[in-house]
DNA sequence: ACTTTGACTCAACGCGCGTAGAGTTAAGCT
DNA sequence: AGCTTAACTCTACGCGCGTTGAGTCAAAGT
Protein backbone atom coordinates (compact mmCIF):
# COMPACT_ATOMS: atom_id res chain seq x y z
CA UNK A 1 0.00 0.00 0.00
CA UNK A 2 1.19 3.32 -0.92
CA UNK A 3 1.27 6.23 1.79
CA UNK A 4 -1.97 7.28 0.48
CA UNK A 5 -3.71 6.25 3.54
CA UNK A 6 -2.09 8.29 6.19
CA UNK A 7 -2.25 11.39 3.42
CA UNK A 8 -5.86 10.88 3.14
CA UNK A 9 -6.13 10.79 6.74
CA UNK A 10 -3.98 13.89 7.40
CA UNK A 11 -5.86 15.69 4.89
CA UNK A 12 -9.14 14.53 6.22
CA UNK A 13 -8.53 16.25 9.34
CA UNK A 14 -7.21 19.31 7.99
CA UNK A 15 -10.34 19.63 6.31
CA UNK A 16 -12.39 19.30 9.68
CA UNK A 17 -10.08 21.73 11.24
CA UNK A 18 -10.84 24.05 8.73
CA UNK A 19 -14.44 23.32 9.06
CA UNK A 20 -14.67 24.11 12.61
CA UNK A 21 -12.78 27.06 11.97
CA UNK A 22 -14.53 28.76 9.75
CA UNK A 23 -17.67 27.92 11.59
CA UNK A 24 -16.07 29.08 14.89
CA UNK A 25 -14.85 31.97 13.03
CA UNK A 26 -17.77 32.59 11.34
CA UNK A 27 -20.15 32.53 15.01
CA UNK A 28 -17.26 34.75 17.43
CA UNK A 29 -14.60 36.45 14.59
CA UNK A 30 -11.61 36.41 14.62
CA UNK A 31 -10.65 37.62 18.13
CA UNK A 32 -13.46 35.49 20.05
CA UNK A 33 -12.82 32.49 18.44
CA UNK A 34 -9.97 30.10 20.09
CA UNK A 35 -7.73 27.84 18.50
CA UNK A 36 -8.28 25.22 21.91
CA UNK A 37 -12.09 25.33 21.08
CA UNK A 38 -11.58 24.88 17.06
CA UNK A 39 -9.45 21.81 17.97
CA UNK A 40 -12.08 20.48 21.08
CA UNK A 41 -14.74 21.06 18.00
CA UNK A 42 -12.15 19.05 15.56
CA UNK A 43 -11.97 16.27 17.78
CA UNK A 44 -8.02 16.87 18.40
CA UNK A 45 -5.56 18.83 20.12
CA UNK A 46 -4.81 22.18 20.01
CA UNK A 47 -1.23 21.88 18.65
CA UNK A 48 -2.27 19.97 15.97
CA UNK A 49 -4.00 22.90 14.50
CA UNK A 50 -0.92 24.95 14.90
CA UNK A 51 1.09 21.96 12.98
CA UNK A 52 -1.56 22.26 9.97
CA UNK A 53 -1.80 25.95 9.54
CA UNK A 54 1.05 27.66 11.28
CA UNK A 55 -0.87 30.29 13.45
CA UNK A 56 -4.41 31.45 14.32
CA UNK A 57 -3.73 33.89 11.38
CA UNK A 58 -2.87 31.67 8.96
CA UNK A 59 -5.70 29.80 9.73
CA UNK A 60 -8.23 32.25 9.04
CA UNK A 61 -6.88 33.34 6.16
CA UNK A 62 -7.56 29.73 4.80
CA UNK A 63 -10.83 29.88 6.42
CA UNK A 64 -12.10 32.78 4.91
CA UNK A 65 -10.77 32.12 1.39
CA UNK A 66 -14.17 32.63 -0.84
CA UNK A 67 -14.85 30.40 -3.87
CA UNK A 68 -13.80 32.40 -6.94
CA UNK A 69 -16.71 34.83 -8.58
CA UNK A 70 -17.85 34.47 -11.87
CA UNK A 71 -16.95 38.24 -12.98
CA UNK A 72 -19.16 37.66 -16.26
CA UNK A 73 -22.78 38.17 -14.22
CA UNK A 74 -23.05 41.03 -13.19
CA UNK A 75 -26.34 42.91 -12.43
CA UNK A 76 -29.07 40.58 -13.14
CA UNK A 77 -27.32 38.16 -10.62
CA UNK A 78 -26.11 41.07 -8.60
CA UNK A 79 -27.92 40.02 -5.49
CA UNK A 80 -26.25 36.40 -5.37
CA UNK A 81 -23.15 37.42 -6.33
CA UNK A 82 -22.97 39.86 -3.50
CA UNK A 83 -24.09 36.92 -1.04
CA UNK A 84 -27.91 38.47 -0.31
CA UNK A 85 -29.41 35.14 -0.74
CA UNK A 86 -32.21 35.44 1.46
CA UNK A 87 -31.21 32.25 2.89
CA UNK A 88 -28.07 31.03 4.66
CA UNK A 89 -24.97 32.93 3.97
CA UNK A 90 -21.68 29.96 3.59
CA UNK A 91 -19.64 30.01 6.70
CA UNK A 92 -16.84 31.44 4.94
CA UNK A 93 -18.67 34.56 4.00
CA UNK A 94 -20.37 34.78 7.45
CA UNK A 95 -16.52 34.44 9.02
CA UNK A 96 -14.90 37.44 6.89
CA UNK A 97 -17.99 39.71 7.29
CA UNK A 98 -18.16 38.99 11.20
CA UNK A 99 -14.43 40.05 11.30
CA UNK A 100 -14.51 43.10 8.62
CA UNK A 101 -14.46 45.35 11.09
CA UNK A 102 -12.03 44.55 13.64
CA UNK A 103 -9.57 42.53 11.76
CA UNK A 104 -7.62 45.12 9.37
CA UNK A 105 -6.86 41.71 7.13
CA UNK A 106 -10.51 41.26 6.40
CA UNK A 107 -11.67 44.76 6.35
CA UNK A 108 -8.85 44.91 3.58
CA UNK A 109 -10.08 41.77 2.09
CA UNK A 110 -13.58 42.97 2.06
CA UNK A 111 -12.73 46.10 0.35
CA UNK A 112 -10.90 44.80 -2.18
CA UNK A 113 -13.79 42.32 -2.92
CA UNK A 114 -16.28 45.18 -2.90
CA UNK A 115 -14.40 47.52 -5.07
CA UNK A 116 -14.72 45.07 -7.70
CA UNK A 117 -18.00 44.31 -7.78
CA UNK A 118 -18.44 48.39 -7.80
CA UNK A 119 -16.13 47.97 -10.70
CA UNK A 120 -17.87 45.02 -12.40
CA UNK A 121 -21.05 46.87 -12.19
CA UNK A 122 -20.24 49.90 -13.12
CA UNK A 123 -19.39 48.24 -16.60
CA UNK A 124 -22.54 47.31 -16.82
CA UNK A 125 -24.36 50.97 -16.35
CA UNK A 126 -23.92 53.76 -18.56
CA UNK A 127 -24.25 57.47 -17.53
CA UNK A 128 -22.39 60.20 -16.03
CA UNK A 129 -22.39 58.57 -12.09
CA UNK A 130 -22.55 54.97 -13.19
CA UNK A 131 -19.77 54.67 -10.45
CA UNK A 132 -21.47 56.55 -8.35
CA UNK A 133 -24.86 54.39 -8.53
CA UNK A 134 -22.74 51.06 -8.78
CA UNK A 135 -21.54 52.46 -5.62
CA UNK A 136 -24.46 52.89 -4.06
CA UNK A 137 -26.41 49.77 -5.14
CA UNK A 138 -23.61 47.73 -3.94
CA UNK A 139 -23.13 49.19 -0.51
CA UNK A 140 -26.94 48.56 -0.36
CA UNK A 141 -26.72 45.06 -0.72
CA UNK A 142 -23.96 44.94 1.79
CA UNK A 143 -26.25 46.74 4.38
CA UNK A 144 -29.25 44.08 3.62
CA UNK A 145 -27.06 41.38 4.16
CA UNK A 146 -26.24 42.58 7.72
CA UNK A 147 -29.07 43.73 8.46
CA UNK A 148 -30.39 40.15 8.20
CA UNK A 149 -28.14 37.95 8.63
CA UNK A 150 -26.47 39.78 11.44
CA UNK A 151 -28.30 42.05 13.13
CA UNK A 152 -31.42 40.09 12.39
CA UNK A 153 -33.78 43.44 12.39
CA UNK A 154 -36.82 42.67 13.67
CA UNK A 155 -39.14 43.85 9.79
CA UNK A 156 -37.22 40.50 8.67
CA UNK A 157 -38.84 38.29 10.42
CA UNK A 158 -42.55 38.46 8.50
CA UNK A 159 -41.27 39.16 5.35
CA UNK A 160 -41.55 36.44 3.15
CA UNK A 161 -38.38 35.62 0.52
CA UNK A 162 -40.57 36.72 -2.73
CA UNK A 163 -42.09 40.58 -1.30
CA UNK A 164 -38.73 41.02 -0.39
CA UNK A 165 -36.79 39.79 -2.79
CA UNK A 166 -39.55 41.97 -4.96
CA UNK A 167 -38.45 45.26 -3.23
CA UNK A 168 -34.87 44.60 -3.72
CA UNK A 169 -35.61 43.78 -7.55
CA UNK A 170 -37.60 46.73 -7.58
CA UNK A 171 -34.74 48.61 -6.05
CA UNK A 172 -31.99 47.58 -7.80
CA UNK A 173 -33.32 48.12 -11.01
CA UNK A 174 -34.64 51.75 -9.78
CA UNK A 175 -30.95 52.69 -9.16
CA UNK A 176 -28.99 50.70 -11.39
CA UNK A 177 -31.03 49.91 -14.76
CA UNK A 178 -28.68 48.28 -17.20
CA UNK A 179 -27.75 50.37 -20.06
CA UNK B 1 -15.14 75.95 50.14
CA UNK B 2 -17.82 73.43 49.26
CA UNK B 3 -16.52 69.85 48.32
CA UNK B 4 -16.88 71.15 44.60
CA UNK B 5 -13.29 71.59 43.53
CA UNK B 6 -12.74 67.70 44.74
CA UNK B 7 -15.90 66.52 42.77
CA UNK B 8 -15.26 68.59 39.73
CA UNK B 9 -11.70 66.88 39.67
CA UNK B 10 -13.32 63.61 40.00
CA UNK B 11 -16.30 64.61 37.41
CA UNK B 12 -13.66 66.14 34.71
CA UNK B 13 -11.63 62.55 35.10
CA UNK B 14 -14.13 60.69 34.49
CA UNK B 15 -15.34 62.55 31.35
CA UNK B 16 -11.07 62.55 30.10
CA UNK B 17 -11.27 58.58 30.57
CA UNK B 18 -14.75 58.18 28.43
CA UNK B 19 -13.44 60.38 25.64
CA UNK B 20 -10.41 58.07 25.46
CA UNK B 21 -12.67 55.01 25.98
CA UNK B 22 -15.13 56.29 22.97
CA UNK B 23 -11.56 57.04 20.56
CA UNK B 24 -10.24 53.40 21.83
CA UNK B 25 -13.00 51.46 21.02
CA UNK B 26 -14.32 53.45 17.88
CA UNK B 27 -10.97 52.22 16.99
CA UNK B 28 -10.39 48.64 17.86
CA UNK B 29 -13.88 47.53 18.74
CA UNK B 30 -14.81 46.08 22.17
CA UNK B 31 -11.98 43.28 22.71
CA UNK B 32 -9.35 44.84 20.89
CA UNK B 33 -9.26 47.91 23.20
CA UNK B 34 -7.57 47.39 26.27
CA UNK B 35 -8.08 49.12 29.78
CA UNK B 36 -4.78 49.98 29.96
CA UNK B 37 -4.49 51.53 27.15
CA UNK B 38 -7.55 53.70 27.12
CA UNK B 39 -5.96 54.68 30.85
CA UNK B 40 -2.78 55.83 29.51
CA UNK B 41 -4.55 57.81 27.09
CA UNK B 42 -6.71 59.66 29.83
CA UNK B 43 -3.36 59.77 31.86
CA UNK B 44 -4.78 57.84 34.74
CA UNK B 45 -3.96 54.51 36.13
CA UNK B 46 -5.54 51.31 34.68
CA UNK B 47 -7.76 51.22 38.80
CA UNK B 48 -8.66 54.79 38.52
CA UNK B 49 -10.95 53.10 35.72
CA UNK B 50 -12.63 50.35 36.97
CA UNK B 51 -13.27 52.61 40.34
CA UNK B 52 -14.91 54.65 37.61
CA UNK B 53 -17.36 52.22 35.72
CA UNK B 54 -16.73 49.34 37.56
CA UNK B 55 -15.93 46.81 34.98
CA UNK B 56 -14.65 46.92 31.00
CA UNK B 57 -18.27 45.98 29.90
CA UNK B 58 -19.92 48.84 31.96
CA UNK B 59 -17.19 51.41 30.37
CA UNK B 60 -17.74 50.01 27.08
CA UNK B 61 -21.93 50.71 27.80
CA UNK B 62 -21.59 53.99 29.13
CA UNK B 63 -19.40 54.85 25.88
CA UNK B 64 -21.68 54.07 23.61
CA UNK B 65 -24.75 55.84 24.27
CA UNK B 66 -25.57 57.58 21.22
CA UNK B 67 -27.24 61.09 22.20
CA UNK B 68 -31.44 61.04 22.16
CA UNK B 69 -33.12 60.81 18.92
CA UNK B 70 -35.31 63.51 17.13
CA UNK B 71 -37.87 60.76 16.16
CA UNK B 72 -40.21 63.42 15.30
CA UNK B 73 -38.15 63.89 11.84
CA UNK B 74 -38.32 60.69 9.23
CA UNK B 75 -37.65 60.52 5.98
CA UNK B 76 -36.23 64.27 4.92
CA UNK B 77 -33.66 63.93 7.45
CA UNK B 78 -33.32 60.13 7.16
CA UNK B 79 -29.48 60.52 6.06
CA UNK B 80 -28.69 62.76 8.74
CA UNK B 81 -30.80 60.91 11.39
CA UNK B 82 -28.80 57.72 10.22
CA UNK B 83 -25.53 58.60 11.22
CA UNK B 84 -24.77 58.97 6.94
CA UNK B 85 -22.91 62.49 7.50
CA UNK B 86 -20.76 62.06 4.18
CA UNK B 87 -18.72 63.89 7.18
CA UNK B 88 -17.25 62.12 10.26
CA UNK B 89 -19.17 59.85 12.54
CA UNK B 90 -19.25 60.73 16.03
CA UNK B 91 -16.52 58.12 18.08
CA UNK B 92 -20.01 56.81 20.00
CA UNK B 93 -21.12 55.88 16.67
CA UNK B 94 -18.42 54.75 15.70
CA UNK B 95 -17.77 52.59 18.25
CA UNK B 96 -21.13 50.92 18.52
CA UNK B 97 -20.95 50.45 14.69
CA UNK B 98 -17.31 48.96 15.03
CA UNK B 99 -18.66 46.37 17.90
CA UNK B 100 -22.03 45.33 16.49
CA UNK B 101 -21.09 42.39 14.66
CA UNK B 102 -18.73 41.05 17.41
CA UNK B 103 -20.29 41.95 20.46
CA UNK B 104 -23.97 40.63 21.33
CA UNK B 105 -24.62 43.46 23.30
CA UNK B 106 -23.41 45.59 20.75
CA UNK B 107 -25.63 43.94 18.29
CA UNK B 108 -28.55 44.42 20.10
CA UNK B 109 -28.12 48.02 20.39
CA UNK B 110 -27.62 48.41 16.75
CA UNK B 111 -31.16 46.03 16.17
CA UNK B 112 -33.17 48.23 18.51
CA UNK B 113 -31.67 50.73 17.31
CA UNK B 114 -32.81 50.65 13.46
CA UNK B 115 -35.54 48.90 14.15
CA UNK B 116 -36.91 52.34 15.57
CA UNK B 117 -35.52 53.88 12.76
CA UNK B 118 -37.77 51.38 10.23
CA UNK B 119 -41.15 51.98 11.99
CA UNK B 120 -40.25 55.52 12.31
CA UNK B 121 -39.80 55.67 8.56
CA UNK B 122 -42.26 52.85 7.42
CA UNK B 123 -44.77 55.73 9.52
CA UNK B 124 -44.12 58.36 6.61
CA UNK B 125 -44.87 55.94 3.90
CA UNK B 126 -47.97 54.72 1.76
CA UNK B 127 -48.75 51.16 0.53
CA UNK B 128 -49.01 47.96 1.15
CA UNK B 129 -45.43 47.00 1.08
CA UNK B 130 -44.38 50.39 2.91
CA UNK B 131 -42.28 48.30 5.86
CA UNK B 132 -40.76 46.51 3.44
CA UNK B 133 -39.42 49.80 1.59
CA UNK B 134 -38.60 51.39 4.93
CA UNK B 135 -36.41 47.81 5.84
CA UNK B 136 -34.31 48.41 2.71
CA UNK B 137 -33.88 52.22 2.89
CA UNK B 138 -32.52 51.47 6.57
CA UNK B 139 -30.42 49.05 5.62
CA UNK B 140 -29.33 50.66 2.23
CA UNK B 141 -28.06 53.79 4.81
CA UNK B 142 -26.00 51.19 7.48
CA UNK B 143 -24.72 49.91 4.31
CA UNK B 144 -23.46 53.14 2.75
CA UNK B 145 -21.95 53.95 6.22
CA UNK B 146 -20.29 50.71 6.81
CA UNK B 147 -18.50 51.10 3.19
CA UNK B 148 -18.02 54.84 3.49
CA UNK B 149 -16.21 54.84 6.57
CA UNK B 150 -15.06 51.66 7.65
CA UNK B 151 -14.54 49.68 4.80
CA UNK B 152 -13.29 53.02 2.54
CA UNK B 153 -14.02 51.69 -0.44
CA UNK B 154 -11.80 53.15 -3.50
CA UNK B 155 -15.10 54.47 -5.33
CA UNK B 156 -15.93 57.17 -2.16
CA UNK B 157 -12.90 58.55 -2.56
CA UNK B 158 -13.16 61.03 -5.84
CA UNK B 159 -16.62 61.35 -5.50
CA UNK B 160 -17.59 64.77 -4.13
CA UNK B 161 -20.42 64.68 -1.36
CA UNK B 162 -22.61 66.57 -3.33
CA UNK B 163 -22.41 63.68 -5.85
CA UNK B 164 -22.56 61.52 -3.63
CA UNK B 165 -25.57 63.04 -1.63
CA UNK B 166 -27.65 63.38 -5.03
CA UNK B 167 -27.01 59.58 -5.65
CA UNK B 168 -28.23 59.37 -2.24
CA UNK B 169 -31.11 61.47 -2.65
CA UNK B 170 -32.64 59.93 -5.86
CA UNK B 171 -31.88 56.38 -4.42
CA UNK B 172 -33.88 57.19 -0.98
CA UNK B 173 -36.81 59.23 -2.99
CA UNK B 174 -37.25 56.14 -5.68
CA UNK B 175 -36.93 53.58 -2.79
CA UNK B 176 -39.26 55.54 -0.15
CA UNK B 177 -41.43 58.39 -1.81
CA UNK B 178 -43.14 59.56 1.02
CA UNK B 179 -47.36 59.72 1.39
C1' DA C 1 -3.73 72.60 63.71
C1' DC C 2 -5.62 68.04 63.62
C1' DT C 3 -8.47 64.53 61.71
C1' DT C 4 -10.98 62.61 58.08
C1' DT C 5 -12.14 61.85 53.60
C1' DG C 6 -11.67 60.17 49.04
C1' DA C 7 -9.28 60.58 44.43
C1' DC C 8 -5.71 58.31 42.79
C1' DT C 9 -1.45 55.04 42.35
C1' DC C 10 1.08 50.63 43.22
C1' DA C 11 1.81 45.92 43.16
C1' DA C 12 0.04 41.72 42.28
C1' DC C 13 -3.37 38.00 41.33
C1' DG C 14 -5.35 34.45 38.34
C1' DC C 15 -6.82 33.27 33.87
C1' DG C 16 -6.98 31.93 29.18
C1' DC C 17 -4.67 32.60 25.34
C1' DG C 18 -1.33 31.36 21.25
C1' DT C 19 2.41 28.74 20.74
C1' DA C 20 6.69 25.40 21.12
C1' DG C 21 9.15 21.01 21.74
C1' DA C 22 9.45 16.56 23.39
C1' DG C 23 7.12 12.26 23.61
C1' DT C 24 3.99 8.47 21.69
C1' DT C 25 2.27 5.26 18.62
C1' DA C 26 0.59 3.32 14.56
C1' DA C 27 1.21 2.95 9.68
C1' DG C 28 4.68 2.29 5.69
C1' DC C 29 8.57 0.44 3.86
C1' DT C 30 12.13 -3.22 3.07
C1' DA D 1 9.94 -8.85 11.71
C1' DG D 2 12.36 -4.71 12.34
C1' DC D 3 13.36 0.03 11.24
C1' DT D 4 11.66 4.53 9.88
C1' DT D 5 8.58 8.02 9.37
C1' DA D 6 5.19 11.22 10.51
C1' DA D 7 0.43 12.20 12.45
C1' DC D 8 -0.94 13.25 16.63
C1' DT D 9 -0.93 14.21 21.92
C1' DC D 10 1.18 16.00 26.27
C1' DT D 11 3.13 19.37 29.06
C1' DA D 12 4.39 23.69 29.73
C1' DC D 13 5.99 28.47 28.74
C1' DG D 14 5.35 33.44 28.55
C1' DC D 15 2.31 37.15 27.85
C1' DG D 16 -1.19 40.56 28.31
C1' DC D 17 -5.40 40.96 29.97
C1' DG D 18 -9.25 42.47 33.49
C1' DT D 19 -9.55 43.06 38.01
C1' DT D 20 -8.48 43.66 43.27
C1' DG D 21 -7.01 45.54 47.74
C1' DA D 22 -3.78 47.96 50.16
C1' DG D 23 -1.25 52.17 50.28
C1' DT D 24 -0.54 57.47 49.51
C1' DC D 25 -1.34 62.13 49.91
C1' DA D 26 -3.58 66.42 49.19
C1' DA D 27 -7.85 68.74 49.89
C1' DA D 28 -12.04 69.37 53.07
C1' DG D 29 -14.12 69.68 57.36
C1' DT D 30 -13.91 71.05 62.22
Amino acid sequence: MTATTRDAKRASTAQRILEAAREEFAARGFEGATIRRIASTAGVDPSLVMQHYGSKAALFNSAVQLPPQDNAVASEHLLEVLGMRLGELPPETRALVRSMLTVPEAEESMRVYLDERVENLTRSLSGEDARLRALVTVSGILGLTIAQHFLKLTAFEGASQESLLQAMRGWVASVSEVS
